[in-house]
DNA sequence: ATGCAATAGTTGCAATTGCAAGCGATTATA
DNA sequence: TATAATCGCTTGCAATTGCAACTATTGCAT
């Protein structure tokens, strides 16, 4: 059970972190498997809509996850007819994603199945500790991203 | 960029977990890489030790993954000697994990190659915000595994 | 202007993972 | 104690993902 090495403060942290995104993710899988969707779906699609769309690398970008990954997440929900392709009229090497009606409106239903799966997980805590959470979270997330846009630099 | 369904608080913070967790995730891929290690491959590691071992079962539980996952990736780790299958003595079926010397070597090199990051990744916070992150946490934690356990009776 | 490096996206390939089926061992039930 | 249900693990198969190589386009530096 112990390990020959102490764990830090820090690593403590790192751990309940990982534990909590595992069992996040794990009542998200089950929760979108319902509309037929695994989580990295749901981001994209959370990501989109049905104006002006987004670039697929952007997208990438922002999930951290290579851009042929996304060619063919998105080739998935094109065949099912969740978004479509159009060229960038800026850049004619570019794509942008839209929704369309039938992609919005899986995207609103996952959304609603989502958040109250969310939302009944998140009502384990008060809302002044949801406060205090958030406030920690959103100053992490700060960091962290400004760390890796300095490394990739 | 604004979607026609109002995000909840909770979805808010879902969305914080979210992120927070690919960035540190993305991080750690970065550092287990020096150790030839996948984040999944050390998160078992960290769970064993030299002498009782440890059920394959019971770790993939822990990690929510399926056991087929886990028969492999201690394929893998065992081809690279750095975990010993063997039975269990309590049950046939059974077999116990352990950590070779080379294993456990590693594993104390990727754990102090890995702790000097997420210390320097958490060092975003001070240490009073790290205190107050983790007693969320460890709430929030232990409300989402009782409540795994719940849905799984 | 012209050539060279960087960028957007796609494709081939290998590695990882989940699901379902299967096999031996164990536990529960009658 | 016989039989059925469950459990621990493995294997076949399909799906998802990252990496590297490639094409087409853009932008920068001369």
């Amino acid at each position: 059970m112990s390990p020959p090495v102490a764990p830090s403060i820090a690593h403590e942290q790192h751990r309940l972190i990982h534990d909590i995104y595992v069992l996040l993710d794990d009542g998200d899988r089950r929760v979108l498997q319902k509309v037929n969707l695994s989580p990295l779906e749901f981001s994209v699609l959370q990501r989109l809509d049905t104006a002006q769309g987004r670039r697929l690398t952007d997208i990438g970008a922002e999930l951290l996850c290579v851009k042929s990954t996304i060619t063919r997440l998105v080739d998935r929900l094109e065949a099912h007819g969740l978004v479509r392709r159009t060229p960038d009229p800026d850049d004619r090497r570019a794509q942008r994603l839209l929704l369309t009606p039938r992609g919005l409106a899986l995207r609103d239903e996952a959304m609603r199945l989502h958040d109250a799966a969310v939302e009944r997980r998140m009502g384990l805590l008060d809302p002044a500790e949801q406060q205090q959470l958030r406030a920690l979270l959103e100053k992490l997330r700060a960091g962290l991203s400004e760390e890796l846009e300095s490394d990739n630099r």
